[in-house]
RNA sequence: GGAGGAUUGGCCGAGCGGCCUAAGGCGCACGAUUGGAAAUCGUGUUGGGGCAACACCCCUCACGGGUUCGAAUCCCGUAUCCUCCGCCA
């Protein structure tokens, strides 16, 4: 959420940044509203001011009139103003619940500033690629994709996982069971141990509140899955963005603590509304994926180079796994709401002989962080602004498939990476499914 | 699910319907003292908002209502925590 004050002083850069991403902001309309609330506060402070003399004077009258009966009719008059400075009180009062609302609502639906380093454009086609690393292997037979590969292993099962729950979603066996667990705790380790990350395990549902606060509602309500008994509702957690940032709403965190690096490894649930018929084969696309991800808090003008920081977190898995990607920087228009700059990293998938998302890290600035109360005191009481960064660090499903394809030899086997093995407890999937 | 108890500032902890502009302590910051430190002494220290303003004003004692001229204090509701019972992985 922004500050409607910051964005006003901004004024027109503020409407020339964020037409860059396609939202048209209505200067005139945002002034308005935000003058309106002020002199509606004014009011009511003026009015309670004087409301808190009236009753002063009531209280000092009342005690006079312990000594002397002949200050009754005059007590009478005080209250009687009391009382109608009350009414008014009241009814100033909704006018400033009603203009708070209106600038509330506004502000809430208001993307994040796109960042000056965020190319033009609105579509993924716009992106600008930064760097390639590694070289997409060369078969010298036609590769398979990990649907194919899975299946004929006999470790990824998706016509039982529609059975169980219906489209998009996946059920892994065996080997596959155990190199989803192999990847997520080497992702874990390398983060927790090289990268100073602290490793959380948070609840996977979620109040309204704390979706509000890192951005996913009001906007996004048709994105997330609800679940509810009686009338308590709770939200499945589309990443684990979500109770990360939101750990420290309404938080002052001391200065010195600060960059905070967290890391958690949870299931993420999404209703992908609007992308049907997208992504439909394998487990690129699902309503329940798991994922390691990564958030970082940092004083605001830290978060450029701390959004470099993580990128290089999450290239290192990649790195580490020996799998050949390319790292792009995603246009103005097309980031998601809260983020001013975006990097994704693409893995290169042999099966579609093309790069594909596999990590999206993104500076959020302030506007996270203002949104649900995130803020910092230095050693002298000093207040000052925080930053929230996301990324993932990786998605296991995708990294399973980039995994399955990248490294398959002709003869239907898939040798894992070295750093997997220990945790694997093999070092290659045979095509029947066996292990070795 | 049932019965009781609790919730006060960064932390602990007092608090009679008006002098709560919240005692006291701890911690922290700054200063004095010191060769330097400890100890000691002094000063400051909840967080928001209105405003050009560190002036002034308003709000903030879990949250939301109510009673009252006036609420940390009385009443109602909600949330969270604790204890016990029930259920449960």
């Amino acid at each position: 959420m922004h500050d409607a004050r910051l964005l006003l002083e901004l004024g027109d850069e503020a409407v020339r940044r964020l037409r860059r991403r396609g939202y048209e902001l209505d200067l005139a309309g945002l002034e308005a509203m935000s003058s309106r609330r002020a002199s509606a506060i004014g009011t009511v402070d003026e009015l309670r001011a004087e409301s808190k003399r009236a009753a002063a004077e009531v209280g000092k009258a009342a005690k006079a009139g312990a000594s002397s009966a002949d200050v009754a009719p005059d007590l009478t008059a005080l209250k009687e103003r009391a009382r109608e400075l009350k009414e008014r009180i009241r009814e100033a009062e909704e006018e400033v619940e009603a203009a708070e609302a209106a600038l509330r609502d506004l502000l809430l639906v208001i993307p994040n500033l796109p960042s000056d380093d965020a190319p033009d454009g609105d579509s993924e086609d716009d992106a600008v690629e930064v760097r390639r690393v590694g070289e997409p292997p060369a078969f010298g037979f036609t590769p398979r994709d990990h649907v194919e590969l899975g299946e004929a292993m006999g470790i990824l099962d998706f016509g039982r996982a529609a059975k169980l729950s219906g489209a998009r979603f996946s059920l892994a066996r065996g080997p596959g069971a155990a190199l989803e667990r192999a990847i997520a705790t080497f992702f874990l380790a390398l983060h927790t141990g090289r990268h100073g990350y602290t490793e959380f395990s948070p609840p996977y549902l979620v109040s309204g509140q704390t979706m509000t606060g890192t951005g996913q509602l009001p906007k996004f309500e048709e994105d997330l899955f609800r679940t509810g008994t009686g009338d308590r509702g709770l939200y499945l957690i589309p990443t684990a963005e979500v109770p990360l940032t939101a750990l420290h709403a309404d938080e002052i965190l001391p200065a010195e603590t600060l960059p905070r690096a967290y890391t958690s490894w949870t299931p993420c649930f999404r209703s992908e509304a609007g992308s049907y018929g997208r992504d439909t084969r394998g487990i690129l696309r699902l309503h329940q994926f798991s994922k390691v991800e990564l958030v970082r808090i940092c004083a605001a003008e830290e978060s450029p180079r701390e959004l470099e920081v993580m990128l290089g977190h999450a290239e290192a898995c990649l790195q580490e796994l020996g799998l050949a990607y390319r790292v792009i920087r995603l246009a103005a228009g097309d980031m998601g709401f809260n983020a001013q700059l975006t990097y994704d990293i693409e893995v290169w998938l042999p099966g579609q002989d093309t790069y594909r998302e596999i990590s999206s890290c993104s500076d959020c600035g302030t506007f996270q962080a203002r949104r649900s109360g995130i803020r910092s005191k230095d050693a002298h009481g000093g207040r000052g602004q925080v930053a929230t960064l996301n990324g993932s660090g990786l998605p296991i499903g995708r990294s399973m498939a980039a995994i399955l394809e990248q490294c398959q030899s002709e003869d239907g086997s898939v040798t894992l990476p070295e750093v997997l093995a220990p945790y694997a407890g093999f070092r290659r999937i045979l095509a029947d499914g066996t292990t070795e």
